[in-house]
DNA sequence: AATTTCATGTAACCAGTTACATGATTCA
DNA sequence: TGAATCATGTAACTGGTTACATGAAATT
């Protein structure tokens, strides 16, 4: 008898956060969260009422599986692993057409993608990616100085800068985004 | 008989950004929702499932009140404005200290606090609060320089232009605060 | 012996998402 | 007359926050 579990179609970054992290090897929910405080790791609350929860509903719909360690010893740990399907999941996920939405609304969670994607899914994909990120990058750049030229220019002072704050940033991921892909065609000439 | 109403300690950035909304001419939920969908004003959704109960917390605790507006027709409106305690609350939150914290976890709702200081606070305020802004951006770009330095080289290559696409990104807040500093300089200056 | 770190959880709460619902007004 | 826009809401669900709870192992 196969249960059929209803797969998320849209991850929270918390989950792919977790994936990331558990695609690179077993780790636990305490491993999970020392990295969420001890490292600049996107910006996520170490707290154990957010991991343990998400642990459980990854486990759930089998894309990962947690194996107990130290069984003999009176402080067991549970490590967690990808499943198979939870690769081929993941897999998918990452390497999906980034759309100008996600610039917009998810650029965090394009940035967790990006960062596990070597691991997940090899170079040429994150080649694509990058790619793709710079396009949808560039023409949100250009939204928002259209945006910035009907600015009223004597409304107000600080909402102007706010927007200008907005621009700079995303011209900021672009000029990121035209090294990173200098960097990685190095790389795939050298491994040639 | 008056009802002591619990104030929120924190405030969450949508109720932030209708509060900046409010303080600068009255407006409606469907004002707002217009707002949201139609300007890059934050990142905000305009789904109705979430400003119109935010509008009712917000008049329940006194922070803003509604008006109806064109009682006689069919199809009247709902505008909210400030309340005196509204401003005064609103007056002390966006002129709180800026923490560690604040540009770690928090950077939307420093935006959005500076997108409506002028308004709300005035030019020395504003001031005030870019020149602690700039202080603790740089602080943290320090700090992940820091984290920078001692990644391991060979690890993972996206990780690391992740890393350097956050340190970027704040250089790039750093560069802006410098700029809108010495704008508001001038503008300061010009006003005497 | 006391403190810190390892290690995993639960319960109440809250806010935002999605989807649904309603109806007036204006414009093509 | 039909579509788009104006205008406000509710209900179910979901996931993250805060706070609480427990106890072993390691360190000082």
């Amino acid at each position: 008898m196969i249960s059929i579990m209803k797969e998320p179609e849209q991850i929270s970054t918390l989950s792919l956060a977790i994936l990331g992290l558990v695609s690179q090897q077993p780790r636990s929910g305490y491993d999970i969260r020392k990295m969420f405080s001890s490292t600049p790791m996107g910006h996520f609350s170490a707290s154990p009422g957010a991991i343990y929860p998400a642990l459980k509903r990854l486990e759930k719909c089998e894309w990962i599986q947690g194996q107990r360690q130290n069984s003999e010893t009176l402080r067991p740990k549970l490590e967690y692993s990808l499943t198979p399907a939870g690769r081929q999941n993941l897999e998918k996920y990452v390497s999906q057409p980034i759309t100008p939405e996600d610039v917009i609304w998810r650029m965090d969670e394009l940035m967790l993608r990006f960062a596990f994607m070597e691991n997940i899914v090899g170079l040429p994909t994150t080649f694509q990616f990058l790619q793709q990120f710079l396009a949808q990058v560039e023409a949100y750049v250009c939204t928002l100085q259209e945006f910035r030229r009907e600015f009223p220019e004597e409304s107000s002072l600080t909402g102007r800068l706010a927007l200008e704050n907005g621009i700079e940033g995303y011209q900021a991921n672009a000029r990121w985004a035209r090294r990173a892909i200098a960097e990685l065609k190095q790389k795939i000439s050298i491994e040639e």
